[in-house]
RNA sequence: GGACAGGUGCCCGAGCGGCUAAAGGGGAUGGGCUGUAAACCCAUUGGCGUAAGCCUACGUAGGUUCGAUUCCUACCCUGUCCA
């Protein structure tokens, strides 16, 4: 093999879990570049959830990473399944979608995913899994599903966890593995990428590529990203996620709240630096744990941002917080100049969801007005042009008087 | 189809006629200490109301009771075993 080979494989394979097979991630790229071929590289995206967070990008930059070694990345949205869903309506997870929505969702994911994927045209390719699985008729299927045994199926961690547990699985839920597999099948891929959850469904359709005649597609899975509670892992339904579209200040700021255990972990899925020079900054002996966050916060942001913005973020986020000043930015309030509870006023600002909380916020001493306390719920000021309501340490307000 | 077990607040999980807006965790939020780190300490955690209090909530619908999350009936859902 030669060295550039090596160069590759050892770059495509940073910050993955697992390559099935590592060996044949080699031979395969070996032929690639010797006939000048383009490698498919498979990637499923999941049409209910057009947002996409840090933990997306872990598998899309891997995705990029093919690209600029010439590679195709060949996505696949998944309209078929979720146009039909889960019928039994209780995977929330898979709501059943109508083809407008897919599509919003679709064009709102390529938008964002655009920060990060080449999308020229013989870089990209777009299929629906609609287009050969809407086909498919009940012998079909049935000819599909007899590759798999019930066994193997609950294999899979989550059934296998599950089944112990004595939770549900559905029946229709061994389908979506073969699903998902047919389509590496139909898009003649020879890699497919994704996070962990993902090892079985991609496993499959290696197996299924090789009763087909087609040369099994390597798996590379890549690890879940952890999310910012730096248990769980990163996704919307939990809040612990920093969303692609984040304002840089919000984002750096979300960042900065992570762990320092977590940081390596970020810094090898998230950024490009190298190895040698996130051990430097990961080592607390070196590099002081709070100036490697920022670091690292600023290089996130910049991502998506531009520098500019991350150093922006990362100015504001040491006055507020460091310093303890007001931000440039707060939300506008604009407010007739009568008399006001501070528990109305709080709501009247959106700072607060319910009385009740404003009441505690108040009785805990989170809530100021101009920089005073402002300790009775009940109390009545008169809003005065400019006037700023903070709740806790992050939320501000500041008033215009109509 | 049958027998048995179970469905409680954001999640897990106790309660099993009034003392239950419901123990205990977890999570979240606020405060302290800090580097918006970790660890730790304190507090809060259904809605409305200044308050007394009112309303909503323990799978769904009824019933028994002065009173039900707790008892009864039917139904829905889940699991285990049997067929």
């Amino acid at each position: 093999m030669s060295t550039q080979m090596i160069e590759q494989l050892k770059q495509l394979s940073r910050g993955t879990v697992e390559i099935y097979t590592q060996q044949e991630l080699g031979q395969r790229l070996a032929e690639a570049a010797q006939s000048g071929r383009q490698m498919r590289i498979k990637l499923g995206l999941d049409p209910t959830s057009p947002d996409i967070h840090l933990g997306h990008t872990v598998v899309l930059r891997k995705m990029r990473q093919f690209q600029d070694l010439g590679h195709k990345a060949v996505l696949i949205i998944g309209d078929y399944t979720a146009r039909i869903g889960d019928p039994t309506g209780q995977n929330t997870t898979r709501p059943m979608l109508s083809p407008e929505q897919i599509e919003r969702n679709a064009k709102t994911y390529f938008e964002q995913a655009g920060k990060i994927l080449d999308t020229s045209p013989d870089k990209l390719e777009v299929r629906h899994n609609s287009e050969w699985l809407a086909d498919l008729r009940l012998a079909d299927i049935i000819r599909l599903a007899s590759n798999m045994t019930v066994a193997r199926m609950l294999e899979r961690d989550t059934f296998e966890i599950r089944y112990k547990k004595g939770d549900p699985i559905g029946v229709h839920e061994f389908l979506y593995p073969l699903m998902q597999g047919y389509d590496s099948v139909m898009v003649r891929s020879d890699v497919e990428l994704g996070g962990t959850d993902q090892t079985f469904n991609n496993l499959v359709g290696r197996d299924l590529q090789r009763m087909n005649g087609q040369p099994p597609q390597i798996v590379i899975t890549s690890p879940i990203l952890v999310g910012l509670d730096g248990v769980q892992k990163m996704s919307k339904s939990k809040g612990n996620y920093v969303g692609v579209t984040d304002e840089p200040s919000n984002m750096f700021g979300k960042v900065m709240s992570i762990s320092d255990e977590m940081m390596a972990n970020y810094y090898t899925l998230l950024t490009d630096l190298p190895t040698e020079r996130i051990a430097e900054l990961t080592d607390s002996g070196k590099t002081h744990p709070k100036e490697a966050k920022v670091l690292l916060g600023k290089t996130i942001v910049a991502q998506f941002h531009g520098q500019a913005a991350a150093d922006a973020a990362a100015a504001e986020f040491d006055k507020i917080f460091a310093k303890g000043q007001l931000p440039d930015d707060m939300p506008e309030i604009a407010l007739p100049a009568a008399p006001i509870t501070i528990k109305n006023l709080l709501t009247a600002c959106k700072l607060v969801e319910t009385g009740g909380e404003a009441k505690r916020l108040c009785a805990q001493g989170g809530v100021t007005v101009d920089g005073q306390k402002a300790a009775d719920p009940n109390a009545e000021i008169t809003p005065r042009d400019g006037m700023v309501i903070q709740v806790g340490k992050r939320r501000f307000a500041k008033l215009i008087v109509r």
